[in-house]
DNA sequence: GGAATAGTGTCTGTGAGACAGTATAGG
DNA sequence: CCTATACTGTCTCACAGACACTATTCC
């Protein structure tokens, strides 16, 4: 069957709804009425090191703990039109201008212990921008080191929020091998070490400076360069760069033989 | 915010839902109350030709036309397992068996033009197995060539399934560069050409059978021999072999180069 | 032997990674 | 001079692709 209803039309198991608080679900319906969210992954780097925008909750479940930002979708806005307003209310900023894809939906029946929400996880990818992260509610919006946050004796996220964050990160590191959008988190123009330290903060590696530059100049549409230089603290000043028209890097910079080797 | 109600809680809007036909969906609230469904695309080989299991609708909208197969998420069940159920109930597969991944939200307000209905796409690899495909409603279920589907000429899939499918194919071409699931496709014990058949199915190219044969092999735990040979109908008999343990391929055997090539 | 498919040998080009060497700045 | 960073040269190894060649079957 192909969404064909079988059984009771909407306007049933509403009526069975009613009367049902909201902590203790019907369990009768055959059909689920749910609410969906959005959740958003924003990701940056700042100081070298990899950030994600979480928010402290004001008020239960899970009062006081961090997690990510989101909000309900409303009616008749589409998901990605959901989380690009919540990523405008949460940074001010204009999601068009970012990498902003959908993650994942998640669907647990308990993951939220009020009721049945099921949310679309989206991933962002910010640069290191001035952001007002003026939260239009009286949430706290913080920029948290992503290590910081998945470490063994950290409080974990609220909800599933914390497998959210996870799974977001697998993606980033597996988009910075095949695609273009690691210069999403360098503010143009960039050097060949800016974009260096994307990919070591993503992937928590060292990479090889001489290698990884040769790599990405000769990858056509990787970056196109400005040709300025940007006077160093110390040493040779760098050329600098802006983001080239490819989407797809081929080759693909893989991960895998450099899994394992430790960042610093 | 994250999740916070600042507005009506569930009740509330429910009672505003009420009096509304499931044709005119409330216009006025901010949280979309919807249901929530999954669609499954199929993939298999048959016959050396990739096939997706499609249903002719019994009913309006789009009575008469293919789609894919889906139903609604129950109450108090997961997206996964309501995926697994609709998989049982169409084919009779025990999902837990093949390779199921959620692919995509789709949540456009009027991807169905009878009320807001977000769809949560699975996408589904099986080998060619004698299936029941038993709909269990009276819809009639049809294993469809996938190129005559996307022909620009043939009519195309209700609802926004014609996207879907089209995401589902990227994806499983995907797949098949970087991880051992194109082992999911055949039945054990299988050979090396077997393997070769479903690559040139899902990417619509023609591989070198002996660079094929050398990659697959040497590739640690992408395969393991039987032992045994299958006697062919004309020429040398063909090693068989099993799935074997690994889930990602590397290195990945990548179809840019050979992208363009014509299947023969 | 001929035809057909299975599988190996071998050569070439490309690219990753290691690392030496050169370039250009400040101190 | 030194140091630090940017970038290039070069060597080696691995692998993809092309394709010749051998292996094994049925006719």
């Amino acid at each position: 069957m192909s969404r064909v209803q079988k059984h009771p039309p909407p306007q049933l198991h509403i009526s069975l709804t009613i009367g049902y608080s909201e902590c203790m679900p019907a369990i009768t319906r055959e059909y689920a009425s749910l609410n969906l969210a959005v959740d958003i992954v924003i990701l940056t780097i700042r100081h070298g090191d990899l950030h994600v925008l979480l928010v402290k909750r004001g008020k239960p479940p899970f009062h006081g703990q961090l997690a990510l930002p989101g909000g309900f979708v409303r009616d008749g806005e589409s998901l990605d039109a959901a989380a690009l307003r919540e990523l405008k209310e949460e940074t001010g900023l204009d999601g068009r201008r970012l990498h902003l894809e959908q993650l994942h939906a998640y669907g647990d029946p308990r993951r939220d212990p009020r009721s049945r929400i099921v949310s679309v996880a989206y991933l962002t990818i910010a640069p290191d921008l001035p952001m007002p992260v003026a939260g239009t509610d009286a949430t706290e919006a913080h920029w948290t080191v992503v290590e910081t946050v998945l470490a063994p004796r950290r409080a974990r996220l609220a909800f599933d929020h914390s497998k959210i964050l996870n799974d977001a990160l697998e993606r980033a590191r597996e988009r910075l091998e095949y695609t273009t959008v690691a210069t999403r988190f360098c503010v143009e123009p960039f050097t060949i070490a800016d974009l260096r330290h994307v990919y070591e903060a993503v992937w928590g590696a060292s990479l090889d400076p001489g290698n990884f530059s040769r790599k990405v100049t000769r990858t056509e549409g990787f970056v196109v360069p400005t040709g300025a230089l940007r006077p160093a603290e110390t040493g040779r000043p760098a050329a600098l760069f802006r983001r080239g028209t490819a989407a797809n890097l081929y080759p693909p910079m893989l991960r895998t033989a450099v899994a394992g080797r430790d960042k610093g």
